[in-house]
RNA sequence: GCGGCAAAUCAGUCUAUCGCUUUUCAUUAGAAAAGAGGAAAGUCCGGGCAGCACAGAGCAGCGUACUUCUUAACGGGAAGGGCUGUAAUGAGCAAUCAUUGCAGUACAGCUAGUGCCACAGAAAAUAAACUACCUCGGCUUGCCGAGGAAAAGGUGAAAAGGUGAGGUAAGAGCUCACCGCGGUUACAGUGAUGUAAUUGGCAGGGUAAACCUUACGCGCUGAAAGACCAAAUAUACCGAGGCCUGCGCAAGCAGAACAGGCUGCUCGCCUGUCUCGGAGGGUAGGUCGAUCGACGCUGUGCGCGAGUGCAGCGCUAGAUAAAUGAUAGACACCAAAGCUGCGUGCAGCAAUUGGUACAGAACCCGGCUUAUGAUUUGCCAUUUUU
RNA sequence: GGUCUCAUGGCCGAGCGGUUAGGCACCGGUCUGCAAAACCGUCUACAGCAGUUCGAAUCUGCUUGAGACCU
């Protein structure tokens, strides 16, 4: 996972995503909250084991809740846009993250009622970044 | 021109950059191929599939309801019949009837029983008699009493067949003609039903999307079903109390009692063996199910049609906190304003701005319903011009 | 994914085929120096569209919205 530096990494594979129900449940229980309307972000910082080098340095969870969008593709054109934007932008956060050797676990939740456009979404975004990156320096 | 209904087709296309899921190839880096819908939606029906249950019977419950057909099945669909509304035409004094077009139709049974029908009205279902009508009697001469009758008035959503004529004190299916309605028979039709003849003076208002009756159908639960792998496992532990009857030396057998199951209930059948209290452990996940099927397309035979037989070709998402996207450009289509022409609301022109619907598979099919952008064809209704 | 329930004024809530109760709130009046309380009065409703019926909040179908349950 060593960025070369003429091709910027810009991919986003399934290992990314946030499944496990365990882990779920854990960071909605103890996970830190960020707002950055019309964002909401979750997040757990753990140590990062020698043993699991093949884990990725963080893991995501995109939401957009039913009862502001009642159509499943309103939902999943708003998940679509946030994950482009993450892929596009995350080059930053993986540094910080590899330097440190910890792993990032968070959720982003848009909450807002109306649809967003993307270079809205890219802008609050980033500034979603900045602030996490703000955290893991403290 | 505008509106409605029905049917059919499409569901923006291409390029570049960066990405997602699956499969295949490759030692890796990576490469190639495939990747949402007509409704994927609502979950309103039906089926496949799976598990549990199932000797059988009865009751309850739910659903369907003109006929025939279609189908794996259906509450879907096709064809046909009846009924209702509406328009036109024709017959008739009228009531009403016939034909045609269009639209609608949850359309078994109130003559199995029970219930309900507010207000108004005399009376709301075994008929009855307010006003008015007729006869007789009385007198204060416009009222009272007795009787007749049920045509007229008024009320209501609905008033006890309708119209015309005869008849009568007045009237009444009281009688007659026609119409409507019911019964029977014959004929036609697979049948719903239709036609004709004959008969009944007419009884029996409506309501079953009121209870209900009849006929037919339905076992229950849904992929969070279920199977396998992994892991775990508790009919365990502690305390208190109890341990029935018969036979048998005993093991055991039989019975009783209790508990549980037969997933709506009962009969009936099957299984197990003590009760109370305390304390207290555990469930990350993965694979299959799961995409070749009542499949699609083409041709052809049968059928009025829904459908169906045969032949050929094709393989067409399989995700799992859930993949098909983002950005930029070009083209296509729609709308608006602009210019030109004339028949003054149409045609042509180049460029600009805005827009390109409804909507996202979650086991799979057949329907229904709802949402929705265009184009074409047919039918119906309406308006204007020639 | 599946199963089910509900919707009556600004709010709560009765009504099971015949003029939509009642309470709170709002507004107006009486009372008071002013207000509160009390009393009197007014206004505002059957989620929508069809059907059955003489008549529908109620019965039936479809649609919309809200909520609950099943791992």
């Amino acid at each position: 996972m060593t960025n070369s530096p003429t091709h910027i990494d810009e991919s986003l594979p399934k290992a990314f995503k946030l499944c496990s129900l365990k882990k779920i449940e854990e960071l909605f229980a103890k996970g830190s909250l960020i707002k950055v309307y019309p964002l909401r972000v979750l997040f757990l910082l753990e140590n990062l084991d020698d043993a699991a080098s093949d884990a990725t340095p963080f893991q995501v969870l995109f939401s957009a809740p039913k009862r502001r969008f009642k159509r499943a593709h309103d939902r999943n054109y708003i998940k679509r846009l946030m994950r482009e934007v993450l892929r596009k932008n995350k080059g930053v956060l993986m540094e910080q993250l590899q330097t440190q050797n910890k792993k990032l676990v968070f959720s982003l939740t848009y909450v807002s009622d109306e649809r967003p456009s993307y270079q809205l979404l890219e802008q609050k975004l980033c500034k979603v970044l900045d602030q996490l990156i703000k955290e893991l320096n403290l």
